[in-house]
RNA sequence: GCCCUCGUAGCUCAGCAGGAUAGAGCGAUCGCCUCCUAAGCGAUAGGUCACAGGUUCGAAUCCUGUCGAGGGCACCA
């Protein structure tokens, strides 16, 4: 609808560019919007007020000129000039009734687009490191993940979701070492668990399914393993030393393929539990991508090579390092350590290096805050490797407190004691977990309130939208019961005779939503979205307390009930876009 | 110390590619079911948009500085 007026703007304009009024450049951008307040009407342009210097004309009157300069349209009812200069655009009545036969033809998709153009878009989020369960902080990153490529998808890109595995570093290494001494306990040893070891009671799992599936075959006595190495902390000595020497004796009792097998089996167990819990969050992927697979396509060493060749490595105390500082870096960094193993941040340039040349024209990452050092080194080794760094948009998701009793709920991590995702969603369910999740931008910092996210009350923003399109179903069960017929046919008849104010409020509201899908999809945005099905159904609930829908008069009824439609399947596409589910009955 | 994000009603937040009188929800106060689900609706009160400058027809929105909150500054991942 707005792009049908932008359109009318557009060509007035050119045909002032034809008539010498305006220079026929920098045009392009026509700024037609919404109205804040009815009085101005339902469109307006601020054009004139921004080309008058250009057309060396007072606002005013190149607005008088804009206006009679409109091509007519069946859309428009009046124009008029206002304030400064706006032009205000007030939209015939039929312009909106049309709406509702729309929206019913359209069914599921109505407010999908195609300004995505086809173009390919990879949405890469939570790749939480494989060495636990996931958190309610990952939930986050998961639920506006999720969205954002559903967003994505629903405006015309191709959307490809991806997982990144950290299946190489070291955290993976003290969980493989983690999972063998819990086995070698289970086997009867008695031995220290390293304080920096993972302690979670997923590790005895593991450990428990590698113990009845293979018997004493890994296990060593106690004194072997422990034999010699340097103390943990608690004795006085270093935990990372410690574990590091303990990973080291793992590695050198069992021997390489073993240690694999441990690995290996460490990180599907949890990688399919992981899995498992997003796809139960009703977040699903169209790969998970493996880092170690970098390091085996030799993809590490190339992008290592294309760097070097570039000439933007340097050797400095045994190490090299990358001149990221010339692309905007705060100081450089090291790409390969001066024990010869290449960094984290490798891994990462070659992964970014991979993503666009699988030919993704725009790569989105979803990342926890506390990462946001990092953006400016990625970018700047795009930039490095002629890449242009805009084709990366990394959004920054803040951390999720959650209350309970108007209490912070504690977590801590390492000690196993954390809310687990899983924990979340059995408590305030997945509905209600996804919506609060993304009901606000990713920047702010998320109260995350357990007994609101419980409470069935209007309070509750998850329930107040879902109550509405469960009324909806509600009141057609009804006309059913007392035999009235719902033709839910998109024809025109009896439209006319949706004049109540209120009907009005909800026939502009559910035009807008092809607006809202837009601009949430286009500014990664799902906050908009929530907001906007947050105001649909407030209308809606207001519509319902003011009129009856199964009135006597079949006209009337026929319209209000084809109205109502409407807006159960724009709260229907709304929710299907957040991932919460729209109840038939609550 | 340097960098990033944030600072809007008592609370939680929208609004920020500049636009007309700054909006919601909660909480507070007062109302609304003989009626399609009251898991609902209406009304009232509540603001120096952290502060100070600047940019211009116009600034909550852009720029600079100050203050405050959080986060980041590894040859860890």
């Amino acid at each position: 609808m707005k792009q049908q007026v932008k359109d009318l703007f557009a060509s007035a304009l050119e045909r002032l560019v034809a008539d010498g009024l305006l220079p026929g450049d920098g045009l392009l951008d026509v700024q037609v919007e919404r109205t804040r307040d009815q009085r101005h009407g339902d469109f307006s342009s601020n054009a004139a007020m921004v080309l008058a210097k250009q057309a060396r004309t007072k606002p005013r009157d190149l607005a008088a000129r804009l206006v009679e300069s409109l091509p007519p349209s069946p859309l428009i009812e009046r124009v008029e000039i206002a304030g400064p200069g706006f032009v205000n655009i007030f939209l015939a009545p039929a312009a909106y009734r049309a709406r509702v036969p729309k929206i019913l033809v359209t069914g599921p998709a109505y407010g999908r687009s195609d300004v995505g153009a086809g173009k390919r878009v990879q949405v890469e989020f939570v790749s939480a490191n494989p060495t636990g369960p996931l958190h309610v902080g990952h939930g986050r990153g998961a639920a506006y993940g999720a969205v954002v490529a559903d967003l994505l998808a629903a405006v015309g890109f191709r959307v490809h979701r991806e997982y990144y595995v950290n299946d190489a570093g070291r955290q993976m290494d003290i969980l493989a070492t983690s999972v063998w001494l819990r086995y070698l306990e289970l086997c009867g040893e008695d031995l220290p668990f390293p304080s920096n070891g993972y302690r979670g009671d997923y590790v005895w799992d593991i450990a428990a399914s590698l113990h009845q599936e293979h018997g004493d075959d890994y296990r060593y006595a106690g004194d072997q393993v422990c034999a010699g190495l340097p103390p943990d902390e608690p004795a006085g000595g270093d935990k990372e030393i410690h574990i590091d020497a303990v990973i080291a004796r793992a590695r050198r009792l069992l021997g390489d393929d073993r240690y694999r097998l441990v690995f290996d089996r460490g990180l599907k167990h949890i990688l399919d539990d992981i899995r498992d819990d997003l796809s139960r969050f009703g977040v699903d992927y169209d790969e998970w991508f493996s880092e170690r697979s970098l390091t085996e396509r030799g993809a590490i060493e190339r992008a290592i090579e294309r760097l070097r060749a570039a000439g933007h490595l340097y050797e400095r105390d045994g190490a090299l390092w990358f001149r990221s500082s010339a692309f905007g870096d705060q100081k450089d960094r090291v790409v390969v350590r001066d024990n010869g193993q290449t960094t984290y941040f490798t891994s990462d340039i070659a992964y970014h290096l991979d993503k666009l040349e699988r030919g993704f024209e725009r790569v989105v990452d979803i990342w926890g805050a506390d990462h946001h050092g990092y953006v400016p080194r990625v970018k700047a080794a795009l930039a490095a490797l002629g890449d242009d760094p805009d084709r990366l948009d990394v959004l920054l998701v803040q951390f999720a407190i959650l209350y309970r009793g108007g209490e912070r709920a504690q977590m801590s991590t390492r000690s196993g004691e954390f809310v687990t995702l899983r924990q979340l969603r059995k408590e305030v369910g997945r509905d209600a977990a996804r919506f609060f999740y993304i009901m606000r931008r990713c920047e702010q910092h998320l109260d995350f309130d357990l007994d609101l996210a419980k409470s069935q009350s209007a309070d509750n923003p998850v329930y107040y939208v879902q109550y509405a399109h469960a009324r909806i179903c509600s009141v057609l069960r009804q006309a059913a019961e007392r035999g009235m017929a719902v033709d839910p046919s998109p024809g025109e008849v009896n439209l006319e005779q949706l004049t109540a104010a209120h009907e009005q409020a909800l026939l502009k509201v559910l035009s807008r939503y092809p607006e809202v899908v837009e601009a949430a999809a286009l500014a990664l945005e799902p906050h908009q979205l929530a907001h906007y099905l947050r105001e649909l159904a407030n209308d809606f609930h207001t519509y319902y307390n003011a009129h009856q829908f199964l009135v006597e008069d079949e006209g009337l009824r026929d319209a209000r009930i084809k109205l109502i439609l409407a807006v159960r399947q724009v709260l229907r596409n709304g929710l299907d876009l957040i991932g919460v589910s729209a109840p038939e009955s609550m």
